[in-house]
DNA sequence: CCCTATAAATGGAACGTTCCAATAAATCAA
DNA sequence: TTGATTTATTGGAACGTTCCATTTATAGGG
């Protein structure tokens, strides 16, 4: 039980009275060898309880077969339903993905990163934390690494990205409550070191002004992108001298938290006051009362990033096209119309 | 940009004017070399942008600084939490926690242990994939590697576990439920494969048995650990002649289910049927009515286990005690008297 | 029976580190 | 001055693979 000298393939070579070269060939499945031999030797393998070490492997090798994806938030479904659909793609590709979180730390994502450098990824899958600093993938770049970004875009970078349309999908959003009738309007949460902050209130802005509401008659209140942040947003809202009657949320937990805090003051969310949600994670769906939300697809995202980072690694390079992808508004029962304002259509 | 030649030690040694043997040093932090050097040998790696090799370190070094945990399900909150808690021990170790996703698949959850074997992990932190072999961790074990259990047990296996107090909980929560002057009581969700799920219900039983509940009154109904288990497991309940009053639900997502199922039936979950979770998912006291569940402390578990993990590893051991965690019934607002019964006890 | 072609197996150098033993330089006690 | 001690640096072997260039065995053609 204690830990013995591990086996080399000089072990087995010995066992099974051939030569290391011999297993060599047979580990990597050549067919230059007689399957008797074969045989054999994959024999004295089990026998010996070899572990094959890709380390050493490597160091001839020049490329191995594992990849990093280093996310900001794994307790974050959407993340996590992200992670899970890269998965999908790697598996059947022979290559393993190693996930690492940094929970939203820039510190903690440079170790991280380093950390996967050295043991010798073939690729990176980030989804950068906040606040990471635009000289963080220097040196990855410098080593010709291939690298993705997922979710979220670096103010000037030119690693390729892959994520949901943010404006068109906030201008969906937006676009529905105004036709619900509702013409005073708020985006809530989030912070404005997000670019995908900026796409997403860009898009609110757009619609808001493309479908004649003024700009007085809009809010936006920055928070924490959680449920506590929702709950302060809808505070400060109803604070107000005149009150909007709906929100776009910048993601579905906000969402949450307004709905919550709704409730708290006895309004009925839908009803009394109308909510977008954004991202359109599975709990959307079972909420009470349901959560329209606009739907990014995210497991598709990770599928696509995943799809990418293969492609690069087999035309060893490091440029790719930027995806975007396609965003769908789930309407569900939280977004009644205006009732202050004299019946607005009901779609 | 194109992939030049990886930078070695040696090139930094002759960048420096140094012998390979003082950039070795010097990347170890020793205090053997000359400030003055060191600072050179220093600028000399920012300059050639080198990439420690772990792979080929660890050929000499013996051990490495990471250590992989294989989860069965990403996507549940309720390990994610788990990963993270561990994260944060390990951090602080300058260990590495390489993570990777087995979705509930015994074959994936194989080629992942081996993947992470043959990449030198210094240990491993598994939550075992559903319908895991037994043997499945004999050539872990055989390598003489630090393994621990985390929130699953396998029937029969020497491995230390980490794991909350199934038992408890379920006789807690049970016991409750009986308070509040449930007499037919079920319990919902889970399938025997698992080891968690006889706990669980081993707990629900004895209450039942020793605060007087006949066997005839109570009811069992294995199901998918989702919210659509739940909602299944409720038809099926309501179904039945005299229907039972109150549910154990073996998680919070069976319990979701069961309220989801409720309302969609015109009952009101708490007040016309009384409905407990486990493991206190961050969403239970969100939801409406709040979820009275069991909670198991999933991060400190993960911080547990990472301890456990770093004790062994530090010691070269690789046996260790099962860690029982402190289980917490978390009352809220699901859980009513039982209407028909005259009115028992409000507590 | 020799020559060539093919198949199967092998030895050895190389990969990028670490670490031991050795060297070189500087300091000190006598 | 000499030898001993300390400080700073270095060469070289070793780690476990891969892969090229060889060798050895087997078969086929004349």
């Amino acid at each position: 039980m204690a830990s013995r000298p591990k086996a080399t393939i000089l072990d087995i070579a010995r066992e099974a009275g051939v030569s290391k070269s011999t297993v060599s060939l047979v580990l990597q499945g050549s067919d230059l060898i007689r399957p008797e031999t074969a045989l054999k030797v994959r024999k004295a393998i089990e026998d010996v309880g070899y572990v094959y070490n890709r380390g050493a492997a490597n160091l001839r090798k020049a490329h191995s077969n594992v990849i990093g994806m280093v996310i900001n938030d794994l307790t974050n479904p959407f993340f996590a339903e992200m992670a899970v659909g890269m998965e999908r793609v790697f598996q059947s590709a022979g290559v393993v993905p190693f996930i690492a979180n940094t929970a939203e730390n820039p510190v903690r994502q440079e170790e991280l990163l380093k950390s996967l450098m050295e043991q010798g990824v073939a690729g990176l899958i980030v989804s950068p934390a906040r606040g990471t600093t635009p000289g963080a993938f220097r040196r990855i770049e410098m080593a010709g690494l291939p690298i993705v970004f997922t979710m979220r875009r670096l103010p000037e970078s030119r690693i390729p990205v892959i994520a949901p349309d943010n404006h068109r999908g906030a201008w969906l959003a937006t676009a529905h409550l105004i036709g619900k009738g509702h013409r005073r309007l708020a985006f809530f949460g989030g912070s404005s070191d997000l670019v995908v902050y900026h796409e997403r209130l860009g898009g609110f802005r757009e619609a808001c002004e493309a479908l004649g509401i003024a700009k007085r008659d809009t809010l936006v209140v920055e928070g924490e992108t959680s449920r506590k942040g929702g709950i302060a947003c809808l505070e400060t809202a109803l604070a107000m001298a005149e009150p909007p009657t709906a929100a776009l949320c910048f993601n579905d937990a906000v969402a949450f938290g307004v709905m919550l805090a709704l409730r708290k003051r006895g309004l009925e969310p839908g009803a009394d006051f109308a909510v977008v949600g954004f991202d359109d994670v599975i709990e959307a769906q079972h909420y009470m009362p349901a959560l329209t939300s606009v739907a990014v697809d995210s497991a598709g995202l990770g599928e696509r990033a995943a799809h990418v980072m293969l492609k690069m690694i087999q035309s060893r390079t490091t440029r790719a096209e930027d995806h975007i992808g396609a965003v769908n508004l789930v309407i569900r029962d939280s977004c009644g119309p205006d009732r202050r304002a004299g019946m607005g259509d009901a779609a």
